[in-house]
RNA sequence: GGAAGUGUGGCCGAGUGGUUUAAGGCACUGGUCUUGAAAACCAGCGAGGGUUUAUCCCCUCCGUGAGUUCGAAUCUCACCGCUUCCGCCA
């Protein structure tokens, strides 16, 4: 959510931000909503205000043994008075806030122009794609030889878009998982992390997955309901909802490996094939929760964390500054990392990290305290995936085969796999 | 799932219809004292919002939501969390 007071102060100069995304905002709608409330608000406010007083006259005449009854007949219409214009207040807030509750973020300043996928930035890229001296097979393909990857049974089980694992692949997705949470344990000061895989509503609005993209959840039939998370980012980052952070204990660092669940209900044709979207997929979480001045910073270190584990693994991969219109609604700022699969000939995403500055602790109420102020001040929060676990299993597979459909398990992988070295 | 208890500021905790403007304590901040620190003493100290150059002033907030009342932390109802006991269970 964004500052209401800037959107009210700087109303043009919002909306021009915006339009970098092709946001419309209506700001004639709001500039409306906001002259009625606040009117409304400063009616409903000195009404409250005499009506404490008059009540503390009466408290007051009373325990003097006073006669109350003349001043409670003046009261008689008071209430109702009151209680319309308490109930209409009401009404224009939640308006304002269902429309606050729809409208993006503002961008980073260096985020480049653009509508789509092609104008993102590449940043820079690390270690040329191997040369395979015979024809790369697919991750799909490779899974049916070793007999270890088997879609058609996971259609029966489930359905569509879910995928069933065997024997030593599994163990190989399990190893990258470990490996994951080893390295930013160890090496980057990340604190492990457990949470629920369901979440409540609250939960989803601080991270801002509602209420726009309820589509994109699945949803468990209780009462009140509960979402399976899309992310780990929503339980990580809650975790700091309602909370004032001492400034000592930032920035909070947390890793999470957890199973993620989208229904990807707008994306149907896309991706048909294979383990690169499913309904269900593992993956390690960054979050990191980090005082305003040192957000940007912790934007760069984050996203070099996951880099380490692609570089660790040997897998070719850039790094692109995704342009104004791929930016997602709640960021201000992301890169994502693509690694390259020798099955598509293509990089694919394996990472999003970003920075949304203030704007998820806005909704999360999540605050620490400014020793310069002494004030509690809105925290920035960043998360980024360190990495997609299939998506990593599916590049390790590609980029590790053999003529014959083995898969070499790569070096940092090996203390994991029980003393397989090789897959197939 | 059943029963009983319980929910108050960063933390502990008093408060059963009217100067509650939420006592008191801890923690924290500033000051006095001290070579320095501790202790002691003095003072300050919740959050959000409105108005304002700023101060002032005003409103809201005692788990959440409805309700009763001129007036609710306090009474009523529903829901949620926690504690204890019983039942069930990996």
């Amino acid at each position: 959510m964004l500052d209401p007071r800037l959107i009210r102060s700087e109303l043009d100069q919002v909306e021009s931000q915006l339009a970098r995304r092709a946001f419309r905002l209506d700001t004639a709608a709001f500039a409306k909503l906001e002259s009625r409330r606040r009117e409304v608000q400063a009616k409903t406010q000195s009404l409250q205000s005499e009506r404490n007083s008059r009540s503390k006259l009466i408290g007051q005449a009373k325990a003097k043994g006073e006669d109350i009854q003349p001043l409670l007949a003046e009261m008689d219409s008071f209430g109702d008075d009151l209680k319309r214009m308490e109930a209409e207040l009401d009404e224009i807030q939640t308006s304002l806030e269902d429309l606050l509750l729809g409208v993006p973020n503002i961008l980073d300043a260096d985020v480049p122009d653009g509508r789509s996928e092609a104008d993102n930035l590449e940043v820079h890229r690390w270690l040329e794609p191997r040369k395979f001296e015979f024809e790369p097979q697919d991750h799909v393909e490779l899974g049916a030889r070793l007999g270890q990857m088997d879609f058609e049974a996971a259609v029966k089980i489930a359905g569509a878009r879910f995928v069933t694992l065997q024997g030593p692949l599994c163990r190989l997705q399990r190893a990258i998982a470990q490996f994951m949470l080893d390295l930013h344990t160890m090496d980057h000061g990340y604190i492990e992390t457990y949470v629920p895989f369901m979440v409540n509503a609250d939960s989803l609005r601080g991270t801002g997955q509602l209420p726009k993209f309820e589509a994109d959840l699945f949803r468990v039939q209780s009462e009140p309901p509960y979402y399976l998370i899309p992310t780990a980012e929503v339980p990580v980052t809650n975790l700091v909802r309602d909370e004032i952070v001492e400034a000592n204990r930032l920035p909070l660092k947390f890793v999470c490996h957890t199973p993620c669940f989208r229904s990807e209900a707008g994306s149907y044709g896309k991706d048909t094939r294979g383990m690169i979207r499913q309904h269900q997929f593992e993956k390690v979480e960054l979050v990191q929760i980090a005082a305003p001045h040192d957000s940007s910073a912790a934007h760069e270190a984050l996203t070099s964390h996951a880099e380490e584990v692609l570089k660790r693994l040997e897998l070719p991969f850039r790094r692109v500054l995704l342009c104004a219109g791929d930016t997602g609604f709640s960021s201000a700022k992301t890169y994502d990392l693509e690694v390259w699969l020798p099955g598509q000939q293509a990089y694919r995403e394996i990472s999003s990290c970003s920075n949304f500055r203030d704007f998820q602790a806005r909704r999360l109420k999540a605050r620490w305290r400014n020793p310069d102020t002494g004030k509690p001040e809105l925290v920035h929060t960043l998360n980024g995936s360190g990495l997609a676990v299939g998506r990593t299993l599916i590049a390790v597979m590609e980029n590790y085969q053999d003529q014959s459909g083995r898969i070499r398990v790569p070096d940092v992988l090996k203390p994991y796999m029980g003393g397989i070295e090789v897959i197939g």
